[in-house]
DNA sequence: CTGTTAGCGCTTTCAG
DNA sequence: CTGAAAGCGCTAACAG
């Protein structure tokens, strides 16, 4: 089991460097250095003793030097709007457990949505300090994404906000064949008005899941009343008043199919508010299936975005291209599923 | 508003260096990082100049070769359990923008709950790599946190698993303080028959929210019934088990301390599955007051740990230890505060 | 006030 | 297979 060696190496001041790993272990500091990074020539007598020594004063390297060096930190910048979230922390936590496996780290830059500081820090990562970066759902435009990869900056996108630009590393999830998924389903159980709380105009998510929900309908030979549609911030509050301007509709629709967990929980509150039961007066479903679908009651059924995996993919894809591997998609999309809970059922009769 | 110069410095090979800004400027490299370094010995027109320059090519410094020249590197490590979580992520979200403030960034370390783990990514984060570190919830016993003090690396705990050790700076809620202002609200409604559902035993926090818990007790002439309270390991599912074991008592209670909003939700989900109405038939207050509590319906009566400030708190007191400026205090805690909201009321007569 | 110079710890040719 | 030596970009004395 590992342990913190609790004799300390005092006889360095600070701590041991390479140098002194080499000394210790009677080579030269190119043969440690060979050794550290698994280097094939070395021989295997010298390597052992080498490793030996390293062990001995639980030496590692010092990340920071071999980035001067060998151009490669081992750090990744990670630009998000928001850490403590249900939708950002999991893809957060993919992408640091993918970074993990490859002893690399990744370096946090929380935007907050300001899209001046996101350039900021944008500049600031490029220099030197990481290998490359992951956006998340970045504010910037396609214009300057690519001014960004001119500079012949490593990064991929992932949750693009904006329809993703061409030739540059993208992943998200199948935003249209979830919301179609979504709404057959609710076409299935029997509803023939269905609502839905979309995003804000404009960004990816809300248009393709548009579209999806469209063309579920289109399949049930239903146009789309846009009556029936409203749009939203992606967050609770604004889902409980979109949901309550949909209920007062004077034909109210008999479920309701929220673009992210957050709005579908909005409208649950509506819907109790109202004294209306779910999911036999309104059936109700997300988008997302953050954690938050089994805190609430009923259970929220929801379309599950692999949200880790979108982070891992991403740091795999990035990798590839720091590393200059050939990169076949620069554009992922990965599969969506409906997970049926508790709020779903035919409507009343 | 800032915006990435479309026009990159193809000038040089790769980015500009201090050396390139020196040349333009017509300075030495000297001066260069002593203007980048607001330092006070440049002339104002010579600092213009510069800047200038600096500005015309965006350039910002490389912050692996300052830390390797200068021994600080703008880094600070940040173990804990999980990123993705609703307690944990505010700490995190807090620490990072107190640390944006001072121009400093987050090397995320995610420990997993895994002990082994975390020892050798406390090695490596100490190797140059990060300034010190912010350990959140260490899995380290006393003894190796003390080993790793030692070695001379600065770092301060936030929201200690055990007692704190003397002489580390630790940072948490007042625990006790925050459990006796709960109990003692339950105890003002009328509740006589109070149970708890406490954390691993052996924690500190829970250990102290005990101690708050059964001082309102005792502050209202009753003795804990050891009866009543049964521990977690934090997480819902485990608090849905203890409240339906507390609520098959022969005398149950007729009010659930969670001692931390997962337990207290699962509680929830307890006595709603009993058909229970909650606060009628049984109040149920939280502790942390994260995000989940409004989510819920009825909302959740919560004791606020301020958590973003339990992070920004902690990146002071690390910033001042590794500046090694005068630090009064090594052991702080932060107040917590009562927020009622509906899932709390008089018990049925 | 400004320039010169010596490294920080490591990787990487280039020679053996 | 191994060592010597030249930096990577920057900071920090030390001189002027």
């Amino acid at each position: 089991m590992a342990q913190l060696d609790p004799r300390p190496d005092q006889k360095f001041r600070g701590r041991a460097t390479i140098r002194d790993i080499a000394d210790l272990a009677g080579v030269s500091i190119a043969t440690v250095s060979r050794v550290l990074n698994d280097r094939p020539d070395v021989a295997r007598e010298t390597r052992e003793s080498v490793l030996q020594v390293v062990r001995e004063h639980g030496f590692s390297t010092n990340r920071g030097a071999r980035g001067l060096s060998s151009g490669r930190t081992g750090l990744i910048g990670l630009t998000l709007p928001l850490v403590a979230d249900a939708y950002f922390g999991p893809i957060l936590s993919g992408a640091a457990e993918a970074l993990h496996e490859r002893d690399m780290r990744i370096v946090l830059a929380p935007t907050l949505h300001e899209h001046d500081r996101e350039v900021s820090l944008l500049e600031r990562l490029m220099r030197g300090t990481t290998d490359g970066a992951i956006l998340m759902l970045p504010e910037e435009s396609a214009d300057e994404l690519r001014t960004l990869q001119h500079q012949g900056f490593p990064f991929v996108v992932v949750d693009p906000r904006e329809t993703p630009p061409d030739g540059i590393a993208c992943v998200s999830a199948m935003h249209a064949a979830g919301a179609k998924e979504a709404t057959e389903h609710l076409l299935a159980l029997g509803h023939r008005r269905i609502g839905a709380i979309a995003g804000p105009s404009g960004w990816y998510a809300t248009e393709e899941r548009l579209i999806g929900f469209r063309s579920a309908l289109a399949g049930a030979g239903m146009l789309l009343d846009p009556e029936l549609v409203a749009y939203s911030d992606w967050r609770m509050p604004r889902g409980t008043e979109a949901a309550e301007q949909l209920l007062s509709l004077p034909h109210p629709p008999t479920a309701i199919f929220g673009f992210n967990d957050n709005v579908a929980i909005g409208a649950l509150h509506a819907a109790q508010r109202r004294g209306l039961s779910v999911p036999d007066d309104l059936s109700i479903v997300g988008f997302d299936d953050t954690e938050l679908t089994t805190i609430v009651t009923p259970h929220l059924t929801s379309v599950r975005q692999p949200l880790a995996e979108l982070g891992r993919t991403g740091v795999s894809l990035l990798i590839r291209i720091i590393e200059k591997q050939r990169v076949d998609a620069l554009r992922m999309e990965l599969a969506t599923k409906l997970v049926v809970r508790e709020s779903t059922a035919p409507p009343r009769t």
